[in-house]
DNA sequence: CTACTGCAAGACAACGTTGTCTCTCGATTT
DNA sequence: AAATCGAGAGACAACGTTGTCTTGCAGTAG
């Protein structure tokens, strides 16, 4: 005796349980009289419809469920991409299931793998990943060309691209004038290095992704930002169109980038070194 | 003719349907011979068992998906604890479907509602509500109270909970000495309105909820903090026991809060005025 | 050589729902 | 008044899978 079911309805209403079905999926074709009754049976027990059952057994064949594998849930880019996309779904009665890749091709597949067992209508990833699936691929690369070039036009010719190992570039034996740094995470690792080093005139900074504070610091951080809401509004909208049309296989979404000058990346090298 | 079926795998293996069932779920009592076929089959036809049909069946009756409902999945906190909890929830084979509420309590129940209709095994929120399903609610408050605390401790008797309104704050009669800040982006505005207004070392601010760079900005926002990865993983465990062990009702976490003393918060007001 | 045991493999029903077909009954048409 | 129609309501199969029961066959014991 687990949830009532459509049967436990019908029995409760004296009517068929196809009655009950045509009632529940809101067809005209039901006497009133009968249709109240359902619908009280329906509220005293608490009946609620098993979606996975009507899906199974409906022509479309619709989960009315997409995946969203993203580089990381807690990630401001990724978070922001991910509330896009369940505002678009949330539009069209779609739910999200979502999924941290932490950037491992294996783990992406892996939970493509997954979400298509679960017969999800669609997925929008981050990685590059080929599926037989309907599919949207988000192409981050754009911002890396925007920042280096704002770069060099200031005349930097040594600039570090930082992912990971922030303070190793301060120990090379040619340090680098100009620093472009790979996520938000990092560019606020950069600022804080400088500053114990005393550099934070005089080394130029460009952070990919812009971060709520960026404007406040001193000096202002100069960075390349990837409207993510807007991303993952066409990613999602994308989808949709190819889930409804019936488009096949996968689409790639790329992201205009804008750069936002606000102090740091416009720091000049210095003539005399 | 959609995806494969195991009917057809096991019309292409030359088995039946039940074998089929038994080599992919691995069970042993099967031919090794006819296993081979089977799996050969499964890969020649790219065959994928579909989840909804066999949850119908199975004796557990586990979707293996749960729900979380955050006031907003693009926020930092809700992002951190959506990411604990996919993180619990991956190595228990569960996958996660998020929503955000945008403390709507209507749309918290409606997500609650639609959730249960796709039968997740349990569901976590951070508003609170009742359900009738396994559930843990995250309860946010204790962060108020350590943050006035602290204020008062400082010899503030005027302090300001500011939630939307920033300015406003700025424009009464007899101003705050010192502001509470309820979140992050609201912590960011109030810096920013108090440097316009040249009174950055003049009131005291506290913000509910640390972020990347508050260490960085002059002077340095303290903070009250509440870890958002420990309380997702802690949500996440106990639903997962609530589901597991069968334990009924409604369970609530909350969370243990800490104070980040960084500069503006040690503001005292002026004696003077 | 027959009877029994054990185990692999298939047949069949069932999960909760919707699509299709059939039936009934009152209302309309000639 | 008989024939026709339409619409509401139920019976039944089917979706893709797993639980249970039955069958068949090889191996062992008597």
């Amino acid at each position: 005796m687990g949830r009532p079911t459509m049967n436990d309805v019908a029995r409760n209403a004296g009517v068929s349980l196809k009655t009950v079905s045509r009632v529940v999926n809101g067809e005209t074709t039901v006497d009133p009289g009968l249709a109240a009754r359902v619908r009280a049976a329906v509220a005293a027990l608490g009946y609620r419809p098993n979606l996975g059952a009507s899906m199974l057994r409906r022509n479309d064949r619709r989960t009315r469920m997409i995946g969203v594998l993203l580089t990381d849930l807690a990630g401001p880019f990724s978070a922001a991409v991910h509330r896009a996309v369940e505002d678009e779904a949330r539009a069209r009665g779609v739910h999200v299931l979502g999924g941290s890749t932490d950037d491992d091709p294996q783990r992406a597949q892996d939970l493509v793998e997954a979400f298509a067992r679960r017969h999800v209508d669609g997925v929008i990833l981050m990685a590059s990943a080929v599926v037989d699936l309907p599919s949207v691929v988000i192409d981050r690369e754009a911002g890396i060309d925007q920042g280096m070039r704002h770069l060099r036009n200031h005349g930097h010719r040594r600039i570090a691209f930082v992912e990971q190992e922030v303070h190793a570039v301060f120990a090379l034996p040619d340090p680098p004038t100009a620093i472009l740094a790979g996520s938000t995470p990092v560019t606020i690792e950069v600022v804080r290095a400088l500053r114990e080093r005393g550099l934070r005139d005089r080394v130029a900074l460009v952070g990919l992704g812009d971060f709520p504070a960026a404007d406040l610091l001193e000096p202002a951080v100069t960075v390349v930002t990837q409207d993510p809401g807007a991303t993952g509004r066409a990613a999602a909208g994308a989808l949709f169109e190819q889930i409804d049309g019936g488009t096949p296989g996968a689409r790639t979404i790329s992201i205009p980038t804008t750069l936002i000058a606000r102090g740091s990346g416009e720091i000049r090298p210095a003539t005399g070194s």
